[in-house]
DNA sequence: TCGTTATTCTAATGCTGTTAGGTTACCGCA
DNA sequence: TGCGGTAACCTAACAGCATTAGAATAACGA
């Protein structure tokens, strides 16, 4: 049986059906097969949106970083957009979508990806208040980026204990790191 | 045809195994079979070692946190082992067994494990000169482990570019959350 | 020496991702 | 309005994977 009837389906079909696929059954169960299943088709028609399993990875992960980019708060001149707001922001969106938070981290990503570079540039812009300078901003980036990371990476993994809230041990860590 | 002359393989065996495929074919490619014809077996043979692939993999992540430990300096009373020979010792491992290091972040530990408490055993050691109070003990040794490994994990995924030292940005960020 | 057990095997199943090549619907153009 | 080209989907087939079932052989204890 060919083509069906009816609208055909776009990459992005594919990428919401593959995001679906990773919230409900985890991201050792996204592949091909999944996906088309989850679409009514058969796995050989995904090579037609995508040239394998790799790149239907790799553009649902780069949706990721959209998503994870509408979520985090603009940067506003005045600077009320604080480097807190950033950082909470960031968790709660690593926290609400686990699965697809760790592909986006698993997967190799391409540095030259629009919403990666706005997610870092938003990064630079909310550090901007602590007034770094020459190395140091790049420094700072990086250590900001590892500390948020980090944190969230050990509670997906489920390292962090409920003995002491790991809220406020964010809270704690980011406030070590951005105070002068 | 049915056992072999000579010594029989044990589990460790099996484990030293899936390290050395680890190493020299990365994360993904671990797995009974690899794991079987490094050693001149059937797949089916490891299931009378271990339970099947996820057994597998739990002993060998296991194994890297017993290696970590070894290579972590040890705590001495007179505190001359400081927290940033700890994280430095941490980076350098997991700098240098990338895959298992990936294996062990990425896998379900088992929290009672004697390698892993002793682990944050040492963290804890080493973060008493800061006279953390109360709360702030476990802030601070979450805090620690969340940089470390949060920087560690973006330099494995190639996120950390080359246009700066990221020795320099890890000594920069170990720098910042330890200083009173 | 002889059964028992441990270790490995072959054979087979069902799941992947992937390639090759066939079939049907849609869309622009005469 | 009809016709060809292309895009989207299909079935069939293959290789590789983890896994189970059951047979064969070596080592070991009585």
């Amino acid at each position: 049986m060919g083509r069906r009837s009816g609208a055909a389906l776009t990459r992005d079909d594919l990428v919401a059906a593959a995001i679906r696929v990773l919230e409900r059954r985890g991201v050792d169960a996204l592949g091909t097969a999944s996906v088309a299943s989850e679409l009514g088709i058969r796995p050989p028609s995904v090579y037609h949106h995508f040239e394998g399993n790799d790149a239907l990875r790799f553009a649902a992960a780069t949706e990721g970083w959209r998503r994870l980019l509408a979520a985090l708060p603009e940067p506003s001149p005045d600077g009320s957009a604080s480097l807190a707001d950033y950082a909470r922001a960031y968790r709660a969106f690593a926290l609400a979508n686990r699965a697809l938070y760790r592909l986006m981290t698993t997967t190799p990503f391409d540095p030259t990806d629009p919403a990666l570079l706005e997610v870092a540039a938003r990064a630079a812009a909310v550090l901007a208040p602590l007034r770094l300078e020459g190395d140091d901003v790049l420094h700072g980036l990086r250590g900001l980026r590892a500390a948020i990371h980090g944190f969230v990476a050990l509670e997906l993994a489920g390292q962090v204990q409920l003995a002491l809230s790991a809220d406020a041990s964010f809270e704690w860590l980011i406030d070590r790191l951005i105070r002068p």
